[in-house]
DNA sequence: CCCGTTTTACGACGGTCGTCGTAAAACGTC
DNA sequence: GACGTTTTACGACGACCGTCGTAAAACGGG
């Protein structure tokens, strides 16, 4: 009964995830630096504020060092898991291959992709005949 | 002049999304319908707000017959495109293959889904071939 | 110790969205 | 045509979130 926790993951709205976003990517930042980070221009104390709300939501942490440094607590992984289980389940009621349907054939892709996709396919088809529950 | 489409997409919330499913789903509904479609219970006048809203909002249409039936105007596939962009994007920084990888081994694959995927794929692939800008 | 700069604390405002209440208007029935 | 029911119109409230302003507090160089 590990992998439960859900409760402090409160919804996440689009500008809160792009604030994640800088401090996945970037690690570990003072509101100066998430500034920058960002791609946009942005008030100081507007990051504060952002940033501070993050904490209360308890999806990130804020150092008690001079310059406060802000992290995220949550991982990028814990968000996508959610968002995609969202996605798949609202879009395509389930099932995945429509969702990966749409994603090859959006763009075009590199043979380098096509190999990757393949060795994925039969890792998958390897642990079935291992498991033979093919539903 | 025909495809002014894209400008009214506006941000839909969560919520929202869940109000189109239901319209996605039965198509053209009173409010009453609507109530009813929706899984949880709500307020009557509360469903009036939401689905008013989508259609100020421009993603839904309301007729003028005597109980108002509304319907969606943006598709399925719209909404799915800009999220699955967005998706895209944010969690894996535009690679697709870490996104599949995800999605295939979040759970196991059906053998017709794995035949599917392979179809997939060598579509792909031959539509790399027809045209060789394999980057 | 004083001063300018940086950092933090706090509060406010406006828009969006879920939630209803209330009441007027339209409708069907007797 | 009066009446109960359904449908619609309208408005409000509270939470959430992006946006700052203001000002106190802490810091570092003279």
């Amino acid at each position: 009964m590990s992998d439960e926790a859900r409760d402090p993951e409160a919804r996440l709205g689009a500008g809160e995830l792009e604030l994640l976003e800088v401090l996945w990517r970037e690690g570990s930042v003072t509101i100066a630096e998430a500034q920058a980070g960002l791609g946009r221009q942005q008030g100081y104390t507007t990051l504060q504020t952002r940033l501070e709300r993050l904490v209360t939501k308890g999806v990130a942490a804020k150092s008690k060092t001079r310059p406060a440094k802000y992290s995220a607590v949550v991982t990028e992984e814990d968000v996508s898991r959610d968002d995609l289980k969202v996605l798949v389940r609202r879009v395509t009621r389930g099932r995945v291959v429509p969702l990966i349907a749409h994603l090859v054939n959006d763009r075009p892709l590199t043979t380098d992709e096509v190999d990757q996709i393949r060795a994925l396919i039969a890792q998958a088809e390897a642990r079935n005949r291992r498991k033979p529950n093919a539903k």
